[in-house]
DNA sequence: CATGAATGAGTCTTCATTCAT
DNA sequence: AATGAATGAAGACTCATTCAT
């Protein structure tokens, strides 16, 4: 829909003093849409509560967005590409040990998701996933999808390397990413585990690394 | 659609079309409920569609269940119960080396949650949790919460006695959890990673096991 | 419909002493449906409510009456038949001043509406009259008619006797019945008036029949 | 059915039909309400009827009232202010033989109640009273009381003043209000009495002030 | 650009009524 | 005689969506 009519939020000032609303206009809706569907649920969340949270009227929002589904969608496809190539490029031309690179990539995603702003999309789609699987698709794809592989080709570099302990890439991504993941959800879901999430990414790390090193006998 | 037997419009209003014994029947529609939540989520999914699916008609979920929500908390209060305790008392009382004990508990986990059916509740729940904090409460106290403590009480028992690592058990639990819990995801929501559970339990509690291993020179 | 198999209350003791239930079910399930009515009007009440309170399955209010309405009508017609023939007999009879007579009536009335239980059918019919047409022509040709008719009568017979001012009979009628009406619905539907009955009448009667008192000049 | 202009099917769902200015419609749609309320009842009036007869949409009831219980509070509330404070304030200041004071009282009175629309309130509100508690507190509190205060004291002050008969005001006042009030619910609920509003008054307070003319021998 | 006004299409829930047992 | 089980019909209320201004 082209709804994103260039945000630039670095535009020396220089234009009009006060221009006032358009311009960012989607993306405060976008803004206002993921803070409600985060607390309330995209079911649980009406076109008007948006529209007001974002100081809109309702008509307003199907100026800028076709439907309400527009909003789920608008919301993860803004926040998927940045998020993925980062992470991809960072990687992909990476040899060695992968445990550095992966303590950097695990760090980042750490920091990154340290804002419930950033968590949330992850959260929303991931609940709303079977309601609309576009977004699911599109998550999918373009995120999760990218991640496992780069973890994987690491990995498997990794092995054949000599670098860490055999096991199948495809198989021990989850030993990867499932411990933070796991984290987040406990924490966002059920308000369990309030300890830093630095302490358990060293925790993790410390097991995983372990668990890694190629066996001393072989 | 074809379930009506001679419609015969003549007959005055009201009246029952079909005849079943009771006693099964509240169980028989959270059956259909659970199977159309996840599929289509609980916003997604009317009473009537739970009640055809049931092969009754929407007045007679009523009968059973007050309110559309109380299918969703039936739902869980009905999955929940077996679960934890089962894992619970298996571990309270183990003495010694946790691997052992981990391997037994993911493998009960695993082969659990290798049923759709079985997978399908907490699957709800995880999205059902924001607008209805009843039921994430419900699973957190009932499930989530002896599932973890159980957890770290074995790592704790484990560590003391000098049996692994020395982790704070607190922080060590998403390393034990998380991976299965992330297949599942991947797996459920997704639609990615068509690896047979038993394989990658296989692969985590390799990765796991050497990572508790107590340093050698320590 | 015949729902009335003759209770007859009067029957000496020698039949079976535990018959229990049956004979007199109608009438018991017309009382619970008149409290709930009075209290909380015929549509704000269901028949499973009524059954209940009458200590009976829904199914068997059906046994007895063919409708909800039928409870309504068959309560009018239980109330109605004593009521209204008593005064006509009276009263049809009467020469006079009818000032003694009206006394004598209204007294009775008064004694009558001060049971609550008697109230009841009248409040009912007064606030159904409009949902249900039929119970309100059933009372007025019944009872308002006949109570009206005969209250002209005697003020006719009256006035044609010089015991009483020339008034339109017809017109007058309103003067004797009004204030006692008025004060039953001040006090059921407003809860206004605690004065007891009795006084009340006083007062009335000393303002009309000095009201009624034939000018002396003329 | 007739107010379909060009139906088009191809047009996507939702959008309006009609338009409208704003502003009267809370009114409207109270007219509507009043009217179908006297002639089927509260219950027995649905909102889409209301909606119709306002010419509106349903929905667009609910713009304006909260709730179908909220036209009935709204209803009361706009037919009561007027009222009372009129007559309040008319007899307040009054001294002196209070029997031309009730004949403009109750000329006033018969006069606004001659309107069918005015007599709809009360109406309803005497048949409603018992399902809506609430619309029967707040007439009695801005109507009935005040009516009755105002007459009790115009009574007392005549008494005191010895241009009445010495009668128990409180007592007394039902045989002011009453046959008026008698009236008008035998013609509205049972179709009795086709006699003018005129005329009964007249019958009335002929009888009324008679019976107050203070004892000659006293 | 922006919005107030409006609505069609649903959804949950209730209830009078029926029938097999 | 009595009832538990079942249901069709209907009604209050919501909401995404539209358009005249």
């Amino acid at each position: 829909m082209s709804s994103d009519p260039i945000p630039d939020p670095t535009r020396p000032a220089g234009g009009p003093r006060f221009r006032r609303r358009a311009e960012a206009r989607p993306d405060e809706v976008l803004d206002a849409a993921l803070d409600l569907f985060t607390r309330q649920g995209f079911a649980g969340t009406t076109v008007e509560q948006v529209a007001r949270h974002a100081g809109l009227s309702k008509a307003a929002v199907y100026l800028y967005f076709p439907s309400k589904q527009a909003l789920l969608t608008g919301l993860v496809r803004r926040a998927i590409v940045p998020v993925a190539d980062e992470a991809l490029t960072r990687i992909a031309a990476y040899r060695g040990d992968p445990r550095p690179m992966l303590r950097q990539l695990l760090t980042l995603v750490a920091e990154r998701l340290a804002d419930p702003k950033a968590l949330a999309v992850p959260v929303v789609v991931l609940r709303e996933a079977v309601s609309v699987p576009e977004i699911a698709a599109m998550y999918r794809e373009e995120v999760v999808q990218k991640m496992v592989t780069a973890v994987v080709r690491l990995l498997r570099q990794g092995v054949e390397g000599g670098h860490i302990r055999p096991v199948d890439p495809e198989l021990a991504v989850q030993s990867v990413m499932g411990p933070v993941f796991f984290h987040l959800v406990l924490n966002q879901v059920f308000g369990i585990g309030r300890a830093p999430l630095a302490d358990l990414l060293e925790t993790h790390l410390t097991i995983l690394f372990a668990g890694l090193e190629p066996e001393a006998g072989r």
